[in-house]
DNA sequence: TTTAATGCAAACAATTTGCAGTAGA
DNA sequence: TCTACTGCAAATTGTTTGCATTAAA
């Protein structure tokens, strides 16, 4: 019944997210997408970037105060996160092995994506201590 | 030279933080300590969580246009977070072996905080399809 | 045709910030 | 005393939403 539609811009959405192998958030994404339509809006691009989430196809890295950056889940590449709190830079580390749902989930609980994130500061910041981004 | 001053209204948030056993989000540690100072500010609280979370002492649970939830660090208590999309419920799941630091940081990199989250739905919400918190 | 998806703009809500006054050390 | 911290209020900024319109299916 409920019924998705593969509009042009879900697809030019998907498009900017699979090539870029950054951690782009959702105002890039529309700078991005607006080479090829110019007139899609920001709130059509989070809307997408929603649905896309919902559907597991693209996972977030969530900063309070901070944009959300979108990561497009490519097929065989697990990984993991490292954010760095005061520049905003994110790295990629393999996951040799994914820590997959443990025991103990509360009964009834439908995993829908595992994110394991090393926060702290990076060389550069440590260095100075700079200003945040 | 960066000298740290031991405010009413730090050790209130603190307090706060400790006696609770859920996740609280500023606006409730807010509310909870205006029993004790009545006029502290929702300012003051932000600025006095950011720097427990700068000091090790507690950790966030965050996600984009939601409030983000603070988790004292009670010793010895590693755990991890299960987060239902729909609802906003947080639950705990004790860390058996903590996925400590992996080989792979960038170099230099100073990790302050790991965090495993499981994202998904809880099952009364899995139930329904209920709307968003 | 049917109705999900869009663009636009306004509305929201969480968080941050400037500044003058307060109170730890 | 000295200056980090506070309260207040205004300002930001990321994100969401209502609604009339458009375009997939």
């Amino acid at each position: 019944m409920t019924m998705v539609r593969n509009t042009r811009q879900r697809q030019a959405v998907v498009q900017a997210l699979r090539e870029t192998h950054t951690h782009p958030d959702a105002a890039w994404i529309h700078a991005q997408v607006r080479g090829e339509l110019p007139n899609i809006s920001l709130g059509t691009v989070y809307r997408t970037l929603d649905a896309l989430v919902r559907d597991g196809v693209v996972m977030t890295i969530e900063r309070a105060g901070q944009a959300t950056r979108y990561d497009y889940k490519h097929a065989g590449h697990g990984h993991h996160h490292v954010v760095c709190r005061s520049c905003g830079a994110i790295y990629d580390i393999d996951a040799e092995a994914l820590p997959l749902p443990a025991l103990g989930l509360p009964a009834g609980f439908q995993v829908q994506d595992v994110r394991l994130e090393y926060h702290g500061v990076c060389e550069s910041c440590a260095g100075q201590s700079e200003k945040r981004a």
